[in-house]
DNA sequence: CTGTTAGCGCCTTCAC
DNA sequence: GTGAAGGCGCTAACAG
């Protein structure tokens, strides 16, 4: 299906222009649409582009052109939370005529600098980085150095459900209301008359875990009551260690609710309650946090806090993508998260401690 | 961070250059490494680098050399299977000295094959193709052809979790023995005691559906059973259409199992039971295929044919990248796959009717 | 409308 | 050891 180029490789733009009988710069021309070309000429090329499989060399494009790139960096490209967001980006960055590329630090935080580098030597457009992550003083400069080397190179960097608290730096960031979901979940509990309302939080170091963290305590407090550290277990928001820490929770507290970093975490609990002998939502209550689509399919309906994934990833998108003259070098959206009543929740039990074990 | 470059984009090799006071080859020749230059002109050179915060244009690196890419593509992004399989696709790479990247065809079928084309263009090594798909004839001609133009590009076209039924071309594929899964899982059912088994299959225009449904009609015929039509209903593998299913297949038949063709159908599946007041598995079993992450948390726990989802992507990758010189043009590798024993499969409910309602 | 001529950033001979 | 020169595939600028 293709015979006779010069060369043994791909068959490159001069290959078409031999084969229809113009020059090099008539096919490129008539190749980026730019132009009109007679008809026949027009006919000649695409004859030429089609007997060879002809493909442009998006490098050696990228050589003058734009990339028309557009890179999602996760953590894990297995979850589903990062991936949803992925997908919102995906979507945006089509609609927008750019082709999106999703590429993963492999669950090695540290490599997070890494592939940015290999994403900015690609001169991609735009880098979005999905998800919480350490962020410690140093990996913060290294990131706005990070972001300056882009913005240099006519890229844009944006912060996808984390916030940055960073040095100053070109960098965009999108996130949902974390603490506020945290405090609409917290008092879901409380009002549902839970007084003993444990917390499985995610690392200290994620600032998306602190939110959590900062929304659960002032609820509490709103109610009155002051936050007990024993109450307080964490987990690196997976469902096995979710599952340990819950565990450690149900059987070591008095605690008749838990509310969750995440839904995942929220699984491996409600996996441990069972374990355990504990009723949810009859013995203990659990919320979660994202609302994945996990979240539909344990037993019971997991209630939640719905973050807007999809709409998180196509902020991010637009803001890297929309840019004009005058926009500010650092731009900040903040969306709103609420409430999924599922089925995981009920009244604390019978005031006959069957919360203790 | 970085002053003084000549054009206001990113710092080219020349920028460097000029700032170690040497020539662009000796700059290109000692950050490839490929070459012992006297400490001092090396020193000076890495830090012009660092100074001007250089990074390679890969593209342009490109032209000449390899691009060390390897691209997943996925019909879904958001997909555990699929991108369980990516993440085995992504270690072997990055083991292999490759970057992964992932591509969508964003549910799309049709759009698989411009996906293969934009990586071409951008000079990917391999494709890696996961997950089932519509094929008629024409698509898998022109599926042929781009393998075709790929390998006289010098890169390889890997199908993942899919067989191939088209003309013959340059493809590797790697899949499990799905059929065997499908045998083994209505087994299981039928050995349980089970004699209206069920099955949501999966769109009959892929082949990886029709070697389920293949399988599970053989092991009813080794059962002395003759497949019933009627117990047959199809969804496209979502939990949506596969409660939708499983709804008309309960209420409608006296099914007392049901095969499903994945984990998600299955989860609506269940689902569906719920909402009509059955109890799973006592008033009816349920197996799923896959074994992603989800089938431990729907409740009950999902009995399940577990596949190998990293390790597909891991062969698919080793294929694609390990190639000498004597090996056949197309290579094939199958993978086993076995039942997982959870909680949603028990003996059908006692004689007495219960399972019509 | 079309061809010719320069580069884009890098690597790779080939001389020195 | 190092520099100069040519070319990778393509687009853009400039003639005709």
């Amino acid at each position: 299906m293709a015979r006779g180029r010069s060369s043994s490789g791909r068959p490159t733009i001069r290959d078409v222009a031999e084969r229809a009988q113009v020059s090099v710069a008539t096919v490129s021309r008539i190749l980026s649409g730019s132009y009109t070309a007679p008809p026949e000429t027009q006919e000649r090329v695409m004859k030429a582009v089609e007997a060879l499989d002809y493909v442009v060399n998006a490098n050696a494009r990228s050589l003058n052109a734009r990339s028309g790139l557009v890179a999602v960096v996760v953590n894990d490209i297995t979850s589903p939370f990062f991936m949803n967001v992925a997908s919102g980006v995906e979507e945006q960055a089509m609609a927008d005529g750019r082709v999106c590329i999703v590429c993963s630090t492999q669950g090695v935080p540290e490599r997070e600098l890494s592939v940015i580098e290999l994403l900015r030597a690609r001169g991609v457009e735009a880098v979005i980085l999905v998800g919480g992550m350490a962020e410690g003083e140093q990996h913060l400069g290294q990131l706005a150095a990070a972001a300056e080397a882009l913005d240099r190179a006519g890229a844009r960097m944006v912060l996808c459900g984390r916030s940055w608290a960073g040095p100053d730096a070109p960098i965009d960031v999108v996130e949902s209301d974390v603490e506020g979901g945290a405090f609409a979940a917290t008092n879901h509990l409380l009002s549902a008359g839970h007084t003993r309302v444990a917390h499985l939080a995610g690392p200290h170091e994620f600032s998306v875990a602190r939110q959590r963290l900062h929304g659960y305590e002032r609820a509490l407090r709103a109610y009155g009551i002051e936050p007990d550290p024993a109450l307080i277990a964490s987990s690196d928001m997976t469902r096995e260690t979710g599952y340990a820490a819950a565990r450690t929770l149900l059987t070591g507290t008095d605690a008749t609710a838990v509310f969750c970093a995440n839904d995942m975490s929220a699984a491996g609990a409600v996996a441990a309650a069972r374990d355990l002998g504990r009723s949810v939502p009859d013995d203990v209550s659990v919320v979660g946090f994202d609302d994945i689509p996990l979240a539909e399919d344990v037993y019971p309906g997991l209630t939640t806090v719905h973050v807007p994934q999809q709409e998180l990833g196509r902020s991010a998108t637009r803001l890297a993508l929309h840019r004009r003259a005058g926009d500010p070098p650092r731009r900040h959206v903040m969306l709103g998260s609420h409430i999924v009543v599922r089925q995981s929740v009920a009244p604390p039990a019978r005031l006959s401690g069957k919360g203790t074990p």
